[in-house]
DNA sequence: TTAAAATGTAACATAATTGTAATACCTAAG
DNA sequence: CTTAGGTATTACAATTATGTTACATTTTAA
């Protein structure tokens, strides 16, 4: 088996190396990158986590996760994010990032490995070789590319579907509009906001009791709740 | 001739290491993974055979097999279910997966190896054991190229019965047209994605109540539902 | 070589989907 | 309790995807 990657970015070197050092020694491949900016450098898909200080130079770490969550190829890359203080983890959820974890400075390095791993141990499974997402009773089989609710076949169409398993593989995430045109409709097509709406209204209806999990969150946008 | 490459997947770790043991002498290559998560890291295409146990953590192998079905350069690794007792033989029957064989947990060693064999002589090119694919009283005679209807003969065209055996072969899967190109028309020539549509409708026809089974997923592309 | 079969393509028919606009409704901030 | 700025819903139009047929081209077999 090989080992995961993981891509530490924090402007502290000592504390890179520190974590380097202890995560290599824990069994995984680790590289470092002082900022942001030379981090979106980087070939970032290759990455299994990062973890991502919040207080940077330039550019934050919150503006680096936006940029990856934004992105097809590494929105689904788990992020843990360092915060300086407890009151930061307010700005975190203010955000709405999907934010897989968060460990408060000053911390063990036994405890960001902890950490790490469970993460690591949480998203794997559900991450891309998953042949169904689902929730309660109602499930998406990827494979079979259709919709089964309470164990009956629900007809979706693609786009109610994309935005189904976007959903249910964000638990919790809210998702703009404009997070969800670019993941889903992609940069071919223009289309307007209500397009989403109209979509997420058919979806609704169409799953049902679960018809009321996907929440709207006035200004932000979309997503799926428990 | 080099040797035969097996990859037995159980949680248990002790029936690995006799499994291996013993195929080793028998003159395969072995390895060995306890959980599927870890398997589906390996670079399972290098394989011959995999020797798979059903029950297992997280992820049952009945979850690997599918993904594994899925996939183009995985899907015609032969596999061997390893179930505990008679009665999980039904639920690998309701799958429908391309179960090569199932042994029953106590099974010999010698058994075991046996089996193995017996699937590798079957499945390998240059062997004229007869192997067919079937679903009710539909049939496609893989060695002579034929396809039974209702016990008469269907006759298929090349391109035809390629599309049958690839659906039958994983049915409930649903195949893009880009999938069933690169399986099915490989690299040589180029076709428009018309040329699929005109293929499936004729195949419909010929295979007559069956014709339906062939589903179209709107923006998805086809697969054969039971 | 020729006829039959297989295959690919174009053109059109049909069906499903997606997008838009208009309108009704809701919500949070004063 | 108003109001302004979202959001929900509906019906319809536009677009896109697929089905079908006929025919052109290629391959096969005698």
């Amino acid at each position: 088996m090989t080992k995961q990657k993981i891509l530490v970015v924090d402007d502290e070197e000592s504390l890179c190396e520190i974590l380097k050092f202890n995560l290599e020694i824990a069994g995984f491949e680790v590289d470092t990158t002082f900022s942001a900016e030379k981090a979106l450098k980087l070939s970032i898909k290759d990455y299994d986590l990062i973890l991502l200080d919040i207080m940077m130079g330039k550019m934050s770490g919150i503006q680096m996760a936006q940029i990856l969550k934004s992105k097809m190829e590494t929105a689904d890359i788990p992020i843990i994010f360092c915060t300086a203080k407890d009151t930061e983890n307010d700005t975190i959820a203010g955000f709405n990032i999907g934010a897989d974890d968060y460990i408060t400075k000053p911390f063990s390095v036994r405890e960001v490995i902890a950490r790490v791993k469970s993460v690591l141990r949480r998203t794997s499974t559900d991450s891309n070789e998953k042949i169904s997402v689902e929730y309660e009773k109602l499930k998406v089989d990827l494979i079979r590319k259709r919709c089964i609710l309470d164990g009956e076949k629900v007809s979706l169409t693609k786009k109610e579907m994309e935005i189904l398993i976007l959903f249910l593989k964000n638990r919790g995430v809210i998702f703009s509009r404009e997070d969800i045109l670019r993941r889903i409709w992609k940069d071919d097509v223009v289309v307007l906001d209500r397009t989403i709406d109209v979509n997420i209204t058919r979806l609704r209806k169409k799953i049902g009791k679960y018809g009321s999990h996907i929440v709207t969150r006035l200004g932000y946008g979309y997503g799926f709740e428990e």
